[in-house]
DNA sequence: AGAGTGACTCATA
DNA sequence: CTATGAGCCACTC
């Protein structure tokens, strides 16, 4: 098992504990970099968790992790409009000001360890 | 090995 | 309400 190069499901890696929990988080929710990171016992990661997600393997619902305001990432990531539009079809709901109504659907990971 | 990085969050103005 | 500064810390190269 232990080499030298990336693994999926290796506990002591933070990044590959990020990618397990964004796996869990159901269509038409989404939750928050923060919200990873408390679960994963690391309540002042965030930022980590957003460079988890800059170098996320592909298949990964990363669309559905957004910042605590419901603010979607910059366009360059997913390309313009892709992000909302992925969550729209997923039936997250928006508010009028564009952010995403996360009082109706912030997915809170459970707790690891 | 160690300085640099950043899809964040919080405090402050 | 918006804007800006500082702290944060696992990972990269």
């Amino acid at each position: 098992m232990g080499h030298n190069g990336r693994m999926e499901h290796d506990k002591r890696d933070f990044y590959g504990g990020v990618y397990a929990l964004v796996k869990r988080i159901p269509a038409g929710y989404v939750t928050t970099y923060g919200q990873l990171a408390l679960a994963l016992g690391r309540p002042r990661a965030s930022r980590i968790v957003g460079g988890a997600m800059s170098r996320a393997p592909q298949g990964l619902p990363c669309h559905r992790v957004v910042n605590r305001l419901g603010e979607l990432s910059p366009p360059e990531v997913f390309g313009p409009g892709v992000q909302k539009g992925l969550l729209m079809l997923e039936g997250v709901p928006f508010l009028k000001d564009g952010r995403i109504d996360l009082k109706r659907c912030l997915w809170i990971p459970k707790k690891e360890i």
